[in-house]
DNA sequence: CGCTTTTGACCTGCGC
DNA sequence: GCGCAGGTCAAAAGCG
C-alpha cells in the first residue's frame, strides 16, 4: 500500500503562494520527495495551463534511504527552496474575473483562478491517502489520454480546496494529482501519523529503513 | 439514512 | 459565431 502524505500550504511564502511537498513511503520505506509548482511568472499561454507543464522545483531519485539527512537536513533544503520561490510574482491569483453578471442567472460563483500544485507519483492506485477527506464531483475524458480525469473537493466545511487526479497516457504508471486552493484546517491524521513526526523519525534514524 | 460516486447536461474560455 | 476542451452541477444510484 502506497502511503501518500500531503502537506499542502504548510509553508506560506506570500499571500497567495506556499511551498508544498510530498514524501512518498511504501511500508514505511522512503521512496522519494517530489515537488511541483506552477510558475506564476511564466507567460500565460494555453500550453502553460496543462498539468504536464508545471515546473518541478525539487525532486529526489527513488531511493531506499532519505536523502542528505546527515549533512543537509530536509528543512534546510526546503528553506533554500523557500528563498528561491519567494522571488516569484504571484499576480495570477489576483486576476479575479469582474464580470457583469447582472443579466445572467447566477448559477455559479465567480471563478477565481488560484495557484495550482501538481504532484506526480508512480502508483498502481489512483486514490492516494493525503490526509484529507475528498468528495468526487466530476469526471471527464481528456483529449489525447485514454484515462479520465477525476475532480474532487475537500469535504471540510468552508474549505474550498480542489484536486484533480489523472493518470498519464504516455506512462500509465504515473498518477498526477493537482491541488488548487488553501486548506483552512489541519489534516485529520493523528499525531503520530503526520509529516512532522515522520520527518523527525527520518532525521533520528536516517539509515534505519 | 447520510454520505459518496456516477454521469449526462450545462457553462465557460479560447482558437479559428 | 462555432466548435472544442476543460470544468462544474445536480439528480440518481450506490454503499456502509
Amino acid at each position: 500500500m502506497i502511503r501518500f502524505f500531503s502537506f499542502i500550504n504548510s509553508r506560506p511564502l506570500t499571500t497567495h503562494t506556499s511551498l508544498s511537498y510530498h514524501i512518498f513511503f511504501h511500508h514505511h520505506r522512503f521512496i522519494y520527495i517530489h515537488i511541483y509548482m506552477s510558475t506564476p511568472s511564466s507567460p500565460p499561454s494555453s500550453s502553460s495551463k496543462k498539468m504536464e507543464n508545471y515546473q518541478t522545483i525539487f525532486t529526489t531519485q527513488p531511493s531506499p534511504t532519505p536523502p542528505l539527512l546527515h549533512d543537509h537536513n530536509l528543512h534546510g533544503h526546503l528553506n533554500k527552496i523557500n528563498m528561491d520561490v519567494l522571488g516569484c510574482s504571484t499576480s495570477l491569483d489576483d486576476s479575479a474575473i469582474h464580470g457583469d453578471d447582472k443579466n445572467k442567472k447566477k448559477k455559479r460563483e465567480k471563478k477565481v483562478r488560484r495557484e495550482r500544485y501538481a504532484f506526480q507519483t508512480r502508483s498502481q492506485v489512483d486514490i492516494l491517502d493525503d490526509g484529507y477527506r475528498w468528495r468526487k464531483y466530476g469526471q471527464k475524458s481528456v483529449k489525447n489520454n485514454r484515462f479520465p480525469r477525476s475532480y474532487y473537493r475537500c469535504t471540510h466545511q468552508g474549505c474550498n480546496v480542489k484536486k484533480q487526479v489523472q493518470r498519464l497516457s504516455r506512462d500509465e504508471g504515473v498518477v498526477v494529482t493537482t491541488y488548487e486552493g488553501v486548506h483552512t484546517h489541519p489534516t485529520q491524521k493523528s499525531n503520530n501519523d503526520n509529516f512532522e513526526h515522520i520527518l523527525s523519525q527520518m532525521q533520528i534514524y536516517p539509515a534505519g529503513f
